[in-house]
This record gives structure tokens, sequence and C-alpha cells, in this order.
DNA sequence: TTGATTTGTTCTCCAGTTGTTCTCTATTCT
DNA sequence: AGAATAGAGAACAACTGGAGAACAAATCAA
């Protein structure tokens, strides 16, 4: 909805003195601020502002003029902690929201971990990369995963999955694979994008 | 549809502008800043650029004269083209847009490559990854730069410069260092941000 | 509770502004 | 000459913003 230039000043004039009232203000001291001296004139602006979702309903009460919440577009996915093999997500407290490009999206859930450790280092992943992951509880073999072992430990691995055992294989020569049970595995989420910031 | 010129300039006076009024400007104020006496003359123009999709129809209200909001609001850094050693930056035809974390931006103006070839392989830069360059024209030595040798030559690799020699280290250990003179280097950027995607 | 006051709403009326539509003229280009 | 471009100016309807009265519901005071 598209403003009038009066609609638009009065919209400006509200939010630049909402920290002078301490309460909303009513129709008559807004038209005390506004140089008008009529209520009416005043209310066929408030109502247009309303319309265009700039200012709360009255809803019958008579408690003054608000504005509404602006509804911040945030934009990214949760970064939700670290990942380390051999322990839990490590979640961070305040989730923090992280732009990344849409090719690494799937339409699917996804989240960003930082890596802790080298255990991916030949595949080009290294400590303190980031890792755009999709919420999944399967995956195909040979895919890059957050596993969840014996429900404690959360790490970061290439999988292969056999009918009697489950494999993962971390990137590092001088690291060994490790064989589970199927039911000590449960895949959380599958690697679709790597992040690194340099400096 | 084709401008005249005289609608160009209205244009391009009322984008320029645009800043400077606090509200769209309407015909009196429009014709003022043009230096034009008669609201109809202007009214001619606006017609014409509304026909041509520049500026929003009034619709019979009274409003001003607005622009259209180019309604993309697309976020992002542009993905110019492909690196690869030995050959100029290989441009894309058009400039896609891609999003990135927030920590790989510097502040200042950044675009998006794609890295051919495994000359980064030790770094953990692999073929077909995305790096994020911020331009520049000069680095500090062990940075990773886009550097244009003998102004044809595009290259990925991490900088030493030295009063008398620049050397272009590759992060491969099939390769070898390459050593020039200072002149035939041109420092095109520096990389702050890396990005793959899986599948 | 009751009455007075405040507050938001609705209504009519009015003036100035704004966008539109004319006609007429001047200039430039083909 | 004719077409295209530009501008001046007049006249007009519609839109905008405001005044003020009257009203009902919410709120406050006693």
């Amino acid at each position: 909805m598209k403003l009038t230039r009066r609609q638009q000043e009065i919209y400006d004039i509200l939010r630049d003195n909402l920290d002078h009232f301490d309460q909303p203000p009513t129709y008559d001291e807004l038209c005390r601020l506004l140089g008008l001296s009529s209520r009416g004139s005043l209310h066929k602006h408030i109502q247009a502002l309303i319309q265009a979702g700039l200012l709360e309903p009255m809803e019958g009460l008579q408690r003054g003029i608000r504005l509404v919440e602006s509804v911040e577009v945030e934009e990214g996915i949760p970064f939700l902690g670290r990942i380390a093999a051999g322990r839990p997500i490590e979640a961070i407290s305040q989730a923090a929201l992280m732009k990344v490009p849409d090719e690494m999206l799937t339409g699917k859930s996804c989240y960003v971990l930082q890596v802790t450790g080298d255990s991916m280092i030949d595949e080009g992943i290294f400590d303190g990369d980031y890792v755009v992951i999709e919420q999944r509880d399967s995956a195909d073999n040979g895919d890059i995963v957050v596993a969840l072992v014996n429900n404690e430990e959360a790490t970061l691995k290439k999988i292969k999955q056999q009918s009697d055992r489950v494999i993962l294989y971390p990137a590092n020569a001088s690291m060994a694979a490790m064989v589970y049970k199927p039911e000590e595995i449960q895949v959380q989420g599958v690697l679709t994008g790597l992040l690194r910031c340099y400096r």
C-alpha cells in the first residue's frame, strides 16, 4: 500500500517521536504535535496507516497509537555451533543467521556448523571451516554426514552403510576408519556446502 | 520503448535527485527543478516514462512522481566467472548474484570466481570451488591473491613480494613456484572466502 | 455504582493542490 | 512541407488534507 505525502510524514514523525512519549500517543496528543486541530482529520490518516500495516489496529480500545513491530526479514540459515569428532555438537547460545549461496541449499531444512579438528583434511575441510548441513536421518553411501554415535558423540565423516555394519571414514591419512553396528549410528544430516573465511 | 532526449534527461534528473526529496516530487516541484513553467508540458514526458515502465502509473492518485521500484532486492555479490592458472578470467555472460556470509565480506568491493584446476589443493581449494575475492591492487606477503601476469593470464596463488621480484607459490606439491619481475604482476584481488557445493 | 471525562469514530463541509486534457506556438530534423 | 519534439498556458475534475460537530464506548473519579 502506497502512502500519501502526509501519511508518510505522519508516520515518520510518529517513529521519530516514539522515544519522547512514555505512552503511545493519543489522537489529541498527536494532533497537538502535528499542529492539527481536528481529531477527525487525523483519524483518516491513522486509518490509512493501519490499512498499510504500519500501525496496530485499535480494536475498540483506547490505548493510543502504536507502531507495529517491524518484521525483520533476517536472511540466512542458523549457525548452530561446533562439531568435533568425539563430542556432541557444541551448541551456541544465540543462534546467529548466516547467509549462504542458494546453491548450497536443498529446499529442505539446513544449518551451519563449524568444524573442529582435522579429520576431514583430505577432503579439503579444515579446522575452523564452516559446513552447511541438510537435516536428514538417512544418507547415501559415500555422503559426508553428521553422525550421532551412541547417542552422545557427533562427528563429521564419510559414511558407508552395509546390512550388518556402518563404517565411518575420516578423510585423514593418519586416522583410521571406525566400524559400528547400525543401531549405534544415527544420521543427523548430510554435507551440502563448505564455507571458509580467510583472515 | 525508446526515450527521447528530453525524456531520458528528465528520468536521469529524477533518479539523481531522488535522495534530495524526502517525498516523491509533484509535477510542480519537478517543473521548478527542470525550469519548466507548464505542468502540461511535463505531463507528456511523464506519461512517456510511465509507458516505458520506468515510473509508476498515477492511477488517479496524487502521490507524486515515483520511480518503479526494482522489486528484486537481490542480495549477494557478483559471480564473475572462472579463474584458471594460465588464462585470463573467463567471464560469465550474465553476472549472477551469490549470497555469501557477511563474515566473508570486507566492506569493500567483493566478487566470486570459480576455481579451475588443482593448483591450490594443499590449501584445501579444489577444482570447482568458489572463491570470494576482495577487489584490491595490493596484497600482503602470504596472501592468496588473484594476480594478472603480463596483462594476460590470471591466476590464484599465494604471493610473496620482494624488492626485485615477485614469487607466486601454488599450493600443490607437484607444482613449482614462479618468479616474476614486479612489473609483470598486477594484483587484482585478495582471497577472503571459500565456498564449495557438494552434489 | 454512577456520573464525568477522555478517546476513538463517523459524518459533513470546504479549500487548495495535483494530475489531466486541451489548444497553440516554436524549433529541429527528414 | 510535414513530422516529431518541446514548451506555455488555461481550464477542469479529482484527490488530499483539514475543520468541526456529534456520538458511543472506554476509562477514570468519586
